[in-house]
DNA sequence: CAACTGAATGAATAACCATTCATTTTTGTG
DNA sequence: CACAAAAATGAATGGTTATTCATTCAGTTG
């Protein structure tokens, strides 16, 4: 008891707004691995916060606004990583690319903590299109700039064949599929095959830039 | 009321057991789409059947076990449905490949309604090993038929650097891609395109078999 | 250090919901 | 038609949980 007590008191009561939000946050998202979108309550994660039943409401007003701003942190981190890629000017359109997949396969953003915090919310959006909304609005201009990527790399490698926003999703489709994969069965594909299963479809549409070792 | 009362009256209690349950099952799939998985209780159920409230628990004697059977419904389902086309014998491997994917985007399987109930419970596997039991049971099974198809059509095709494990797994993440798109964007991607994407990577493998049309 | 401010607490409240079961309705059988 | 068995009903129950808010606590300022 005075173990647990000395822990919480640790975290000083002066974080800023920003911080303690971000802390039930984090909470919210192991929270949510661990029980579900529905198991989940406030008791758990203001426990799990090692903080007060009542400070959710007090930062974020209802549990509906909590998990809001849960889905928004992690699309924005995922959005912001992607973004900073696509304007990095030190890269060229194949390593863009090439940082796009990586990314997208990195230990950061394939957590499978976060990838139960996706399918929980994605598994909801014909119900509830607040949840749709905050999707919809990062998935447009991700696709868009990696299409436009796709088409760059088809010019510069006189690849006359393919179509880049078929590329594009059917890509996107393949490491939505892969993420859930790596979500469901951890034992079986690892993230370092998903992502060689990600290069090996790349690899067939540019086969000059992108190449794949045998097996996966 | 007389109106509500009389077609509620229409459906006549001596269904057997074996109906009854599936009256209820498909309720459920309307629910979880309609109002999430979280969202769904035994009133919301029970009503758009048009049966009273006590009913599931008659029946399924808990609301879990209503939702177990749901999830297994929609497995069984597809899963039948893939056995009886593996087990095919007037069909070639070839044919059984394009079988298996008209099937995969068939109208029975791509219902948004029952889209909607996988992403919820696939959401939710983290947390409730018991549904990942029932999917896990019936992935494996349809991974090792498709594994084997692939296989097949390399050797008849001499399809020499074709990967059939890997074409089984990037297939496979592929579709489940497409559904969530089928299930987030219904105004962006229609079920034909989404059926030809699929193809498309397939062509990729067996050009000689498996062509598409350009464009989507 | 005393007064003040805003953050945090958690007991109390009110709403919601799965489950139970005494009662009613329907069906099939002799 | 009567009667027993089976099926269905829905009011009542009890457990769970989001939200509220009076109170406590920590940090700051003059």
């Amino acid at each position: 008891m005075e173990a647990v007590k000395a822990e919480i008191n640790k975290i000083p009561r002066s974080l800023s707004k920003q911080a303690r939000r971000k802390q039930l946050i984090e909470a919210t998202i192991k929270c949510i691995a661990e029980k579900g979108l529905s198991g989940t309550t406030m008791a758990d994660v203001t426990q799990l916060a090692g903080l007060s039943l009542g400070i959710v409401n007090l930062h974020f007003q209802s549990k509906e606004k909590l998990l809001i701003e849960t889905l928004s942190y992690i699309s924005d981190e995922y959005t912001s990583g992607l973004t900073k890629i696509f304007n990095d000017k030190n890269l060229n359109t194949e390593q863009k690319i090439l940082a796009h997949i990586n990314f997208d396969f990195s230990r950061k953003i394939i957590d499978r903590n976060k990838l139960a915090v996706w399918f929980a919310f994605w598994g909801e959006t014909k119900s509830r299109p607040t949840y749709l909304s905050i999707c919809a609005s990062y998935i447009n201009e991700i696709a868009n700039n990696l299409t436009a990527l796709f088409a760059l790399l088809k010019q510069e490698g006189n690849y006359t064949k393919v179509d880049p926003e078929l590329v594009c999703t059917c890509y996107t489709a393949l490491s939505d599929g892969l993420w859930l994969d790596l979500l469901m069965t951890p034992k079986g594909l690892k993230p370092a095959q998903a992502q060689l299963v990600a290069m090996h479809y790349l690899a067939t549409q540019f086969p000059n830039h992108l190449k794949t070792r045998t097996g996966i």
